[in-house]
DNA sequence: ATGTTC
Protein backbone atom coordinates (compact mmCIF):
# COMPACT_ATOMS: atom_id res chain seq x y z
CA UNK A 1 0.00 0.00 0.00
CA UNK A 2 2.10 2.85 -1.15
CA UNK A 3 -0.32 5.66 0.99
CA UNK A 4 0.87 6.39 4.55
CA UNK A 5 -1.39 8.10 6.91
CA UNK A 6 0.41 10.64 8.93
CA UNK A 7 -2.22 11.66 10.79
CA UNK A 8 -5.87 11.58 11.29
CA UNK A 9 -6.07 13.88 8.45
CA UNK A 10 -2.98 12.94 6.32
CA UNK A 11 -1.93 11.02 4.28
CA UNK A 12 1.23 10.40 1.62
CA UNK A 13 0.78 8.52 -1.68
CA UNK A 14 5.18 7.59 -1.96
CA UNK A 15 6.97 8.10 -5.28
CA UNK A 16 7.08 4.18 -5.40
CA UNK A 17 3.25 3.91 -6.56
CA UNK A 18 4.22 4.85 -9.83
CA UNK A 19 7.32 5.80 -12.34
CA UNK A 20 8.07 9.23 -12.94
CA UNK A 21 6.52 10.72 -9.66
CA UNK A 22 8.99 13.76 -8.90
CA UNK A 23 7.54 14.46 -5.79
CA UNK A 24 4.91 12.86 -3.28
CA UNK A 25 1.00 13.47 -2.87
CA UNK A 26 -0.33 14.92 0.28
CA UNK A 27 -4.15 13.90 0.98
CA UNK A 28 -6.21 15.47 3.31
CA UNK A 29 -9.17 13.72 4.42
CA UNK A 30 -10.78 11.03 6.62
CA UNK A 31 -10.75 7.36 6.38
CA UNK A 32 -14.18 7.61 3.86
CA UNK A 33 -12.75 9.92 1.81
CA UNK A 34 -9.93 8.27 1.14
CA UNK A 35 -11.83 4.87 0.21
CA UNK A 36 -13.83 7.16 -2.60
CA UNK A 37 -10.30 8.13 -3.51
CA UNK A 38 -9.26 4.82 -4.74
CA UNK A 39 -12.46 3.52 -6.37
CA UNK A 40 -12.89 6.41 -9.24
CA UNK A 41 -8.87 7.01 -10.45
CA UNK A 42 -8.25 10.58 -8.33
CA UNK A 43 -5.46 8.99 -7.10
CA UNK A 44 -4.23 7.91 -10.01
CA UNK A 45 -4.17 11.91 -11.23
CA UNK A 46 -2.49 12.40 -7.44
CA UNK A 47 0.56 10.46 -8.85
CA UNK A 48 0.11 11.67 -12.27
CA UNK A 49 0.73 15.06 -11.15
CA UNK A 50 3.70 14.52 -9.26
CA UNK A 51 5.36 13.63 -12.33
CA UNK A 52 5.16 17.18 -14.01
CA UNK A 53 7.85 18.91 -14.22
CA UNK A 54 8.76 21.56 -11.94
CA UNK A 55 6.51 20.22 -8.97
CA UNK A 56 7.39 21.95 -5.88
CA UNK A 57 7.17 20.20 -2.24
CA UNK A 58 3.57 17.80 -2.90
CA UNK A 59 1.16 16.81 -5.26
CA UNK A 60 -2.04 18.08 -3.09
CA UNK A 61 -5.60 16.79 -2.74
CA UNK A 62 -8.26 17.76 -0.61
CA UNK A 63 -10.85 16.34 1.26
CA UNK A 64 -13.22 17.50 -1.47
CA UNK A 65 -10.87 15.73 -4.13
CA UNK A 66 -12.99 13.63 -7.04
CA UNK A 67 -11.78 12.76 -11.03
CA UNK A 68 -10.97 15.37 -12.92
CA UNK A 69 -10.17 16.50 -16.41
CA UNK A 70 -5.96 15.58 -16.23
CA UNK A 71 -5.45 17.00 -13.05
CA UNK A 72 -8.40 16.05 -9.99
CA UNK A 73 -10.69 18.53 -9.11
CA UNK A 74 -9.86 19.21 -5.65
CA UNK A 75 -6.12 19.45 -6.71
CA UNK A 76 -3.10 22.25 -5.98
CA UNK A 77 0.27 22.00 -7.89
CA UNK A 78 3.09 24.54 -7.43
CA UNK A 79 5.65 25.41 -10.12
CA UNK A 80 8.94 26.31 -10.01
CA UNK A 81 9.39 29.87 -12.01
CA UNK A 82 12.29 28.43 -13.60
CA UNK A 83 11.92 24.88 -14.60
CA UNK A 84 8.01 24.44 -13.87
CA UNK A 85 4.96 24.57 -16.16
CA UNK A 86 2.02 25.44 -16.26
CA UNK A 87 -1.45 23.96 -17.70
CA UNK A 88 -4.98 24.55 -18.41
CA UNK A 89 -6.01 21.26 -17.07
CA UNK A 90 -4.91 22.69 -13.55
CA UNK A 91 -7.02 25.13 -13.88
CA UNK A 92 -9.86 23.70 -15.72
CA UNK A 93 -12.42 24.26 -18.28
CA UNK A 94 -14.22 26.79 -16.00
CA UNK A 95 -11.67 29.22 -15.62
CA UNK A 96 -11.67 31.31 -12.20
CA UNK A 97 -15.35 29.77 -11.36
CA UNK A 98 -15.57 31.15 -8.05
CA UNK A 99 -17.91 31.90 -5.43
CA UNK A 100 -19.09 35.31 -3.16
CA UNK A 101 -20.91 35.83 -0.50
CA UNK A 102 -22.60 38.94 0.36
CA UNK A 103 -24.12 40.05 3.25
CA UNK A 104 -27.44 41.73 4.44
CA UNK A 105 -28.82 43.67 7.35
CA UNK A 106 -31.65 41.81 7.52
CA UNK A 107 -32.71 38.74 9.70
CA UNK A 108 -34.24 35.48 8.51
CA UNK A 109 -37.65 36.43 10.42
CA UNK A 110 -37.89 39.81 8.23
CA UNK A 111 -36.88 37.99 4.56
CA UNK A 112 -38.75 34.73 5.28
CA UNK A 113 -42.60 35.77 4.67
CA UNK A 114 -41.05 37.54 1.08
CA UNK A 115 -39.10 34.75 0.37
CA UNK A 116 -41.41 33.08 -2.50
CA UNK A 117 -42.02 36.22 -3.91
CA UNK A 118 -37.72 37.80 -3.54
CA UNK A 119 -36.62 34.14 -5.05
CA UNK A 120 -39.14 34.03 -7.88
CA UNK A 121 -37.52 38.24 -9.10
CA UNK A 122 -34.07 36.89 -8.64
CA UNK A 123 -34.97 34.59 -10.92
CA UNK A 124 -36.68 36.85 -12.88
CA UNK A 125 -33.64 39.08 -13.47
CA UNK A 126 -30.30 36.61 -13.44
CA UNK A 127 -30.78 34.64 -16.50
CA UNK A 128 -29.67 31.28 -15.93
CA UNK A 129 -29.21 27.63 -17.58
CA UNK A 130 -27.06 26.36 -20.37
CA UNK A 131 -26.83 28.94 -22.81
CA UNK A 132 -28.11 31.91 -21.34
CA UNK A 133 -27.78 35.35 -22.26
CA UNK A 134 -29.00 38.84 -22.37
CA UNK A 135 -28.55 40.64 -19.09
CA UNK A 136 -26.74 43.57 -20.32
CA UNK A 137 -26.22 44.47 -23.68
CA UNK A 138 -22.03 45.05 -24.40
CA UNK A 139 -20.36 45.78 -27.85
CA UNK A 140 -16.94 44.24 -28.61
CA UNK A 141 -15.04 47.26 -27.18
CA UNK A 142 -16.47 46.92 -24.07
CA UNK A 143 -16.07 42.96 -23.89
CA UNK A 144 -12.61 44.23 -24.18
CA UNK A 145 -12.43 46.41 -21.35
CA UNK A 146 -14.17 43.76 -19.33
CA UNK A 147 -11.34 41.49 -20.16
CA UNK A 148 -8.67 44.03 -19.20
CA UNK A 149 -10.50 45.16 -16.11
CA UNK A 150 -12.79 42.71 -14.34
CA UNK A 151 -14.94 43.82 -11.64
CA UNK A 152 -13.38 47.80 -12.36
CA UNK A 153 -15.05 47.65 -15.68
CA UNK A 154 -18.44 46.51 -14.14
CA UNK A 155 -18.19 49.03 -11.04
CA UNK A 156 -17.42 51.96 -13.85
CA UNK A 157 -20.65 50.97 -15.76
CA UNK A 158 -22.68 51.35 -12.56
CA UNK A 159 -23.15 47.42 -11.87
CA UNK A 160 -21.44 47.33 -8.51
CA UNK A 161 -19.61 49.80 -5.83
CA UNK A 162 -16.08 51.19 -5.50
CA UNK A 163 -16.35 49.51 -1.99
CA UNK A 164 -16.85 45.70 -3.32
CA UNK A 165 -13.59 46.09 -5.12
CA UNK A 166 -11.31 45.69 -2.02
CA UNK A 167 -12.89 42.39 -1.05
CA UNK A 168 -12.96 40.68 -4.28
CA UNK A 169 -9.54 38.45 -4.93
CA UNK A 170 -6.90 40.68 -6.65
CA UNK A 171 -9.29 43.46 -5.66
CA UNK A 172 -11.52 42.39 -9.14
CA UNK A 173 -9.02 42.87 -11.46
CA UNK A 174 -6.08 40.44 -12.78
CA UNK A 175 -3.36 42.86 -14.03
CA UNK A 176 -1.82 40.66 -17.11
CA UNK A 177 -4.75 39.52 -18.67
CA UNK A 178 -4.42 40.22 -22.57
CA UNK A 179 -6.88 40.07 -24.49
CA UNK A 180 -5.09 39.91 -27.97
CA UNK A 181 -4.57 36.38 -26.30
CA UNK A 182 -7.72 35.04 -26.27
CA UNK A 183 -9.46 33.66 -29.65
CA UNK A 184 -12.74 35.31 -32.12
CA UNK A 185 -14.65 32.22 -30.93
CA UNK A 186 -14.38 32.75 -27.37
CA UNK A 187 -14.82 36.78 -27.24
CA UNK A 188 -17.96 35.93 -29.84
CA UNK A 189 -19.48 32.84 -27.00
CA UNK A 190 -18.84 35.36 -24.21
CA UNK A 191 -20.36 38.51 -25.59
CA UNK A 192 -24.04 37.52 -24.81
CA UNK A 193 -23.34 35.52 -21.46
CA UNK A 194 -22.16 38.28 -19.48
CA UNK A 195 -24.14 38.59 -15.99
CA UNK A 196 -25.82 35.28 -16.57
CA UNK A 197 -25.48 32.41 -13.92
CA UNK A 198 -25.07 28.77 -16.47
CA UNK A 199 -25.60 25.70 -15.28
CA UNK A 200 -24.46 22.58 -13.71
CA UNK A 201 -22.83 23.24 -9.80
CA UNK A 202 -23.47 27.29 -10.66
CA UNK A 203 -26.16 28.57 -8.44
CA UNK A 204 -27.81 31.38 -6.66
CA UNK A 205 -28.46 30.82 -2.51
CA UNK A 206 -29.87 33.03 -0.02
CA UNK A 207 -28.94 31.69 3.00
CA UNK A 208 -29.10 32.33 7.00
CA UNK A 209 -26.21 31.69 9.20
CA UNK A 210 -26.80 29.38 11.75
CA UNK A 211 -23.78 28.63 13.48
CA UNK A 212 -20.99 30.88 14.85
CA UNK A 213 -17.42 28.90 15.78
CA UNK A 214 -15.19 31.89 15.72
CA UNK A 215 -17.00 34.88 17.63
CA UNK A 216 -13.72 36.90 17.21
CA UNK A 217 -13.29 36.81 13.00
CA UNK A 218 -16.94 36.65 12.91
CA UNK A 219 -17.37 39.57 14.49
CA UNK A 220 -14.31 41.01 11.91
CA UNK A 221 -16.03 39.54 9.24
CA UNK A 222 -19.32 41.06 10.09
CA UNK A 223 -21.58 37.61 10.50
CA UNK A 224 -23.92 37.54 12.90
CA UNK A 225 -26.67 34.33 14.03
CA UNK A 226 -29.75 34.52 12.12
CA UNK A 227 -28.79 36.99 9.35
CA UNK A 228 -29.29 37.11 5.77
CA UNK A 229 -27.30 36.05 3.29
CA UNK A 230 -26.37 35.60 -0.57
CA UNK A 231 -24.26 33.44 -2.31
CA UNK A 232 -23.27 33.35 -5.89
CA UNK A 233 -21.32 30.64 -7.01
CA UNK A 234 -20.85 31.07 -11.42
CA UNK A 235 -17.97 31.70 -13.99
CA UNK A 236 -16.71 32.67 -16.78
CA UNK A 237 -19.17 30.76 -18.89
CA UNK A 238 -18.46 30.08 -22.94
CA UNK A 239 -15.54 32.41 -23.48
CA UNK A 240 -13.56 30.64 -20.40
CA UNK A 241 -14.92 26.77 -21.75
CA UNK A 242 -13.44 28.22 -25.32
CA UNK A 243 -10.38 29.60 -23.42
CA UNK A 244 -9.42 26.47 -22.04
CA UNK A 245 -10.34 24.50 -25.01
CA UNK A 246 -8.21 26.72 -27.59
CA UNK A 247 -5.25 26.52 -24.92
CA UNK A 248 -4.84 22.52 -24.74
CA UNK A 249 -4.82 22.41 -28.21
CA UNK A 250 -1.92 25.19 -27.67
CA UNK A 251 -0.26 22.94 -25.28
CA UNK A 252 -1.16 19.44 -27.29
CA UNK A 253 1.98 20.72 -29.81
CA UNK A 254 4.08 22.61 -27.13
CA UNK A 255 4.69 19.78 -25.78
CA UNK A 256 6.04 17.89 -28.94
CA UNK A 257 8.49 21.27 -28.95
CA UNK A 258 9.70 20.99 -25.87
CA UNK A 259 10.14 17.93 -25.46
CA UNK A 260 8.20 17.29 -22.65
CA UNK A 261 6.41 14.06 -21.79
CA UNK A 262 3.17 13.70 -19.13
CA UNK A 263 1.59 10.27 -18.07
CA UNK A 264 -1.77 11.76 -19.32
CA UNK A 265 -2.11 13.90 -22.66
CA UNK A 266 -4.86 15.79 -20.52
CA UNK A 267 -2.12 17.30 -18.93
CA UNK A 268 -0.62 18.80 -21.44
CA UNK A 269 1.59 21.97 -20.85
CA UNK A 270 4.05 24.63 -21.75
CA UNK A 271 7.62 25.38 -20.00
CA UNK A 272 6.29 28.71 -17.17
CA UNK A 273 9.31 30.56 -19.73
CA UNK A 274 7.93 29.80 -22.79
CA UNK A 275 5.63 32.03 -25.59
CA UNK A 276 2.73 29.33 -24.85
CA UNK A 277 2.43 29.80 -21.44
CA UNK A 278 2.74 33.97 -21.20
CA UNK A 279 -0.03 33.46 -24.28
CA UNK A 280 -2.17 31.07 -21.73
CA UNK A 281 -1.91 33.06 -18.98
CA UNK A 282 -2.76 36.38 -20.43
CA UNK A 283 -6.30 34.73 -21.86
CA UNK A 284 -6.88 32.91 -18.75
CA UNK A 285 -6.40 36.34 -16.62
CA UNK A 286 -8.46 37.99 -19.33
CA UNK A 287 -11.09 34.79 -18.77
CA UNK A 288 -10.66 35.40 -14.91
CA UNK A 289 -11.81 39.13 -15.20
CA UNK A 290 -14.85 38.59 -17.27
CA UNK A 291 -15.63 35.92 -14.47
CA UNK A 292 -15.23 38.78 -11.92
CA UNK A 293 -17.04 41.18 -13.76
CA UNK A 294 -19.46 38.35 -14.13
CA UNK A 295 -20.23 37.76 -10.24
CA UNK A 296 -19.83 41.70 -9.86
CA UNK A 297 -22.90 42.41 -12.44
CA UNK A 298 -24.67 39.36 -10.83
CA UNK A 299 -24.23 40.44 -7.30
CA UNK A 300 -25.37 43.94 -8.45
CA UNK A 301 -28.63 42.63 -10.06
CA UNK A 302 -29.58 40.99 -6.76
CA UNK A 303 -28.84 43.91 -4.54
CA UNK A 304 -31.32 45.92 -6.86
CA UNK A 305 -34.05 43.07 -6.26
CA UNK A 306 -33.74 43.18 -2.61
CA UNK A 307 -33.45 46.92 -2.34
CA UNK A 308 -36.69 46.66 -3.55
CA UNK A 309 -38.06 44.79 -0.86
CA UNK A 310 -36.43 45.61 1.54
CA UNK A 311 -34.32 49.40 0.98
CA UNK A 312 -32.32 49.07 4.24
CA UNK A 313 -30.85 45.48 2.87
CA UNK A 314 -27.53 46.96 1.83
CA UNK A 315 -25.75 43.66 0.52
CA UNK A 316 -22.32 44.17 1.67
CA UNK A 317 -19.62 42.23 0.24
CA UNK A 318 -17.92 39.49 2.19
CA UNK A 319 -15.43 38.24 -0.31
CA UNK A 320 -15.68 37.04 -4.12
CA UNK A 321 -12.67 34.32 -4.33
CA UNK A 322 -11.86 31.94 -7.57
CA UNK A 323 -10.74 28.06 -7.23
CA UNK A 324 -10.00 27.48 -10.51
CA UNK A 325 -6.80 29.46 -11.37
CA UNK A 326 -3.28 29.40 -11.90
CA UNK A 327 -1.70 32.19 -9.82
CA UNK A 328 1.68 33.81 -9.50
CA UNK A 329 2.54 33.99 -5.92
CA UNK A 330 5.31 34.52 -3.74
CA UNK A 331 6.08 31.60 -0.92
CA UNK A 332 8.84 30.42 1.55
CA UNK A 333 10.54 27.52 0.06
CA UNK A 334 13.46 26.18 2.47
CA UNK A 335 13.87 29.57 4.04
CA UNK A 336 13.68 31.79 0.66
CA UNK A 337 10.87 33.24 -0.52
CA UNK A 338 10.17 33.38 -4.36
CA UNK A 339 7.72 33.30 -6.79
CA UNK A 340 5.74 29.91 -7.76
CA UNK A 341 3.12 29.07 -10.51
CA UNK A 342 0.10 27.33 -7.98
CA UNK A 343 -2.63 25.61 -9.96
CA UNK A 344 -5.54 25.11 -7.39
CA UNK A 345 -8.43 23.33 -9.62
CA UNK A 346 -11.37 22.99 -7.31
CA UNK A 347 -9.27 24.69 -4.17
CA UNK A 348 -9.59 28.06 -2.84
CA UNK A 349 -6.84 30.27 -1.91
CA UNK A 350 -6.28 30.63 1.52
CA UNK A 351 -4.11 33.51 2.55
CA UNK A 352 -3.46 33.73 6.70
CA UNK A 353 -3.64 37.13 9.15
CA UNK A 354 -1.04 39.63 8.10
CA UNK A 355 -0.83 39.07 3.74
CA UNK A 356 -0.27 41.73 1.68
CA UNK A 357 -2.86 40.59 -0.46
CA UNK A 358 -5.66 41.10 1.84
CA UNK A 359 -7.87 44.06 2.81
CA UNK A 360 -6.93 46.25 5.47
CA UNK A 361 -9.97 45.11 7.14
CA UNK A 362 -9.00 40.91 6.85
CA UNK A 363 -5.71 41.70 7.70
CA UNK A 364 -5.93 40.56 11.56
CA UNK A 365 -7.63 37.89 11.16
CA UNK A 366 -6.99 36.46 7.66
CA UNK A 367 -8.80 35.72 4.15
CA UNK A 368 -12.77 34.83 4.37
CA UNK A 369 -12.79 31.57 2.56
CA UNK A 370 -16.15 30.50 0.89
CA UNK A 371 -17.37 26.74 0.80
CA UNK A 372 -20.36 26.14 -0.83
CA UNK A 373 -22.32 22.92 -0.27
CA UNK A 374 -24.23 20.64 -2.47
CA UNK A 375 -27.60 21.66 -3.41
CA UNK A 376 -30.33 22.16 -0.18
CA UNK A 377 -26.75 21.72 2.31
CA UNK A 378 -25.58 24.01 4.22
CA UNK A 379 -22.56 25.86 3.33
CA UNK A 380 -19.05 27.25 5.12
CA UNK A 381 -16.96 30.57 5.84
CA UNK A 382 -13.55 29.60 6.93
CA UNK A 383 -10.57 31.70 7.56
CA UNK A 384 -7.12 31.16 5.94
CA UNK A 385 -4.41 29.97 8.81
CA UNK A 386 -0.14 30.54 8.83
CA UNK A 387 -0.34 26.63 8.48
CA UNK A 388 -1.97 26.33 5.31
CA UNK A 389 0.35 29.26 3.84
CA UNK A 390 3.24 27.05 4.78
CA UNK A 391 2.18 23.61 4.26
CA UNK A 392 0.23 24.03 1.04
CA UNK A 393 0.92 26.72 -0.52
CA UNK A 394 -2.31 28.76 1.15
CA UNK A 395 -4.78 26.27 -0.24
CA UNK A 396 -8.17 24.48 1.48
CA UNK A 397 -11.20 22.89 0.37
CA UNK A 398 -13.39 24.29 -2.30
CA UNK A 399 -16.76 22.55 -1.83
CA UNK A 400 -17.98 19.29 -1.10
CA UNK A 401 -17.14 17.42 -3.68
CA UNK A 402 -18.91 14.73 -6.07
CA UNK A 403 -18.92 11.21 -4.66
CA UNK A 404 -21.68 10.29 -8.12
CA UNK A 405 -20.36 11.46 -12.18
CA UNK A 406 -23.36 13.84 -13.01
CA UNK A 407 -24.58 10.45 -15.86
CA UNK A 408 -24.87 8.48 -12.65
CA UNK A 409 -26.25 10.99 -10.54
CA UNK A 410 -29.19 11.71 -13.18
CA UNK A 411 -30.02 8.03 -12.66
CA UNK A 412 -30.97 7.81 -9.43
CA UNK A 413 -34.12 10.04 -8.83
CA UNK A 414 -36.65 11.83 -10.59
CA UNK A 415 -36.52 15.90 -10.21
CA UNK A 416 -39.91 16.24 -8.57
CA UNK A 417 -38.79 14.01 -5.56
CA UNK A 418 -35.90 15.79 -5.07
CA UNK A 419 -37.62 18.68 -4.99
CA UNK A 420 -40.39 17.75 -2.94
CA UNK A 421 -37.99 16.57 -0.02
CA UNK A 422 -35.79 20.47 -0.63
CA UNK A 423 -39.65 21.82 0.02
CA UNK A 424 -40.23 19.53 3.29
CA UNK A 425 -36.68 21.19 4.35
CA UNK A 426 -38.42 24.74 3.66
CA UNK A 427 -36.27 25.67 0.79
CA UNK A 428 -37.41 27.35 -1.92
CA UNK A 429 -35.95 26.17 -5.47
CA UNK A 430 -36.21 27.50 -8.95
CA UNK A 431 -34.38 25.90 -11.56
CA UNK A 432 -34.15 26.05 -15.13
CA UNK A 433 -34.10 22.63 -16.15
CA UNK A 434 -34.93 19.74 -13.97
CA UNK A 435 -32.32 17.67 -15.23
CA UNK A 436 -29.96 19.95 -13.61
CA UNK A 437 -31.91 19.46 -10.29
CA UNK A 438 -31.39 15.41 -10.94
CA UNK A 439 -27.71 16.14 -11.79
CA UNK A 440 -27.20 18.13 -8.33
CA UNK A 441 -29.15 15.75 -5.99
CA UNK A 442 -27.11 16.06 -2.54
CA UNK A 443 -26.67 12.08 -2.79
CA UNK A 444 -23.97 12.59 -5.47
CA UNK A 445 -22.10 14.45 -3.13
CA UNK A 446 -19.85 13.96 -0.25
CA UNK A 447 -20.95 15.88 2.94
CA UNK A 448 -19.68 19.32 3.00
CA UNK A 449 -19.18 19.25 6.71
CA UNK A 450 -17.36 16.19 6.91
CA UNK A 451 -14.78 17.88 3.83
CA UNK A 452 -15.07 21.29 5.83
CA UNK A 453 -13.85 19.34 9.85
CA UNK A 454 -10.84 17.74 7.33
CA UNK A 455 -9.28 21.03 6.33
CA UNK A 456 -9.97 22.24 9.93
CA UNK A 457 -8.26 19.39 11.92
CA UNK A 458 -5.41 19.56 9.64
CA UNK A 459 -4.90 23.01 10.28
CA UNK A 460 -4.86 24.57 6.58
CA UNK A 461 -8.10 26.69 7.44
CA UNK A 462 -10.75 27.29 10.68
CA UNK A 463 -14.74 27.22 10.31
CA UNK A 464 -15.74 30.47 11.14
CA UNK A 465 -19.64 30.03 10.21
CA UNK A 466 -22.69 28.01 8.77
CA UNK A 467 -25.09 29.22 6.06
CA UNK A 468 -28.13 27.45 5.77
CA UNK A 469 -30.52 27.83 2.46
CA UNK A 470 -33.80 29.58 2.31
CA UNK A 471 -33.79 29.59 -1.30
CA UNK A 472 -31.89 28.01 -3.99
CA UNK A 473 -31.69 29.76 -7.51
CA UNK A 474 -30.56 26.98 -10.33
CA UNK A 475 -29.42 26.96 -13.81
C1' DA B 1 -18.10 23.35 -16.54
C1' DT B 2 -19.95 23.65 -21.84
C1' DG B 3 -24.17 26.71 -27.93
C1' DT B 4 -24.28 19.33 -22.41
C1' DT B 5 -21.16 15.45 -29.46
C1' DC B 6 -17.45 21.41 -34.31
Amino acid sequence: MALKQLDHVRWLLDKDFKAGMRVTGLIYGDSYIIQNLEKEGALEQIANVACLPGILKHSYAMPDVHWGYGFPIGGVAAFSMDDGIISPGGVGYDISCGVRVMLTFLDQDEVKPHIDELTAAIFTKVPCGVGSKGAIKIGESDLLDVLANGALWAVKKGYGTKEDLECIEESGRLPHANASYVSKKALERGKPQLGTLGSGNHFLEIQVIDEIYDENVARRFGLNLGQVTVMIHCGSRGLGHQVCDDYIKVMLRAMTKYGIKVPDRQLCCAPLKSQEAREYLGAMQAAANYALANREIIGHMVRDVFLRFFPKAELKLLYDVSHNMAHIEKHELDGVIMDVCVHRKGATRAFPPDHPSLPEKYRPVGQPVIIPGSMGTESYILVGTKRGMEECFASTCHGAGRVLSRKAAMKSEDADTVLKRLEQKGIKVMADQMGTIREEIPEAYKDVSRVVDVVEKAGISRKVARLRPLAVIKG
